[in-house]
DNA sequence: AGATATCCTTGTTTTTTGCAAGTACGGGAG
DNA sequence: CTCCCGTACTTGCAAAAAACAAGGATATCT
């Protein structure tokens, strides 16, 4: 699906956030500290190889993620979350927000999800921080 | 995609917020006043009629969403979300304030923007009044 | 020089989605 | 009372997307 333009920003958004590989590469970039193919590959989440090729181009396309070699191995690529890609914070925030008021086996820290609510702003300077 | 629990709230909402069509469900409840299985359906967005059977029935089973026979007409289903489903209502604003950053071409208007910004506790409170 | 790692691509199968037609039933019109 | 329309779907089939398994190109390591 394209990205049709037609002033809704929830249509506007659909295509990374109504699509859930894309939700979990975001997560794992923006949460996991994970950056190599292989790491997305390997999260345990059962993505098969050339859906997360074709979910990793569409990111790209749509400047949510940028794509680096890697100086210190030739054949490696490093991923990270562009501008555009790091303000999709807040919906993550939202997410998690809602998911631990109703999974109850999230496993989310207490410590996490207090800071979310009262001090999102901090987070977000210490995610971006960790992220660098 | 069933429902699979291993803790991580963002996997957690990927059976609705990873779907396109969840997701436009849910804006139409939330936002634009459509109650019924006709709204939805020519809502605009080209679902398909088995599709949109689907995700009702999969939005209702994950309580997301309830029905109702409508009292008027005997043979008309009213759609309403539940308090689970009321409680996505700061993911939907995330994402309208995400769109409306990086849609040149949305069609929110500038002070919905500002009191979702500004107050969206008071926003929420008119919503949901309008829904009630 | 050969083996391994890395990031994919390719071909095929399976599953999901979209399309078109049809169904069951309640209510309204005549 | 009967017929027709509206409503919410279901069904069967075709098309598209996803999943599976294997393989390829190339850089790095031993």
């Amino acid at each position: 699906m394209s990205y049709e333009r037609n002033g809704c920003p929830i249509r506007f958004g659909l295509g990374i956030l109504g699509d859930k590989w894309s939700l979990l590469i975001i997560r794992d970039l923006m949460f996991k500290g994970r950056r190599y193919y292989g790491e997305f590959l390997s999260a345990g989440e059962g993505i098969s190889t050339n859906i997360l090729a074709d979910r990793l181009a569409r990111l790209e396309d749509a400047d949510i993620i940028h794509k680096t070699p890697d100086p210190a191995h030739g054949k490696k690529i490093v991923y990270c979350l562009t501008e555009k890609g790091l303000d999709l914070m807040p919906i993550m925030f939202s997410i998690m927000d809602w998911a631990e008021k109703y999974d109850d086996q999230t496993e989310v820290p207490r410590e996490f999800i207090k800071e979310l609510r009262n001090q999102p702003k901090s987070l977000r300077r210490k995610i971006l921080a960790s992220l660098k």
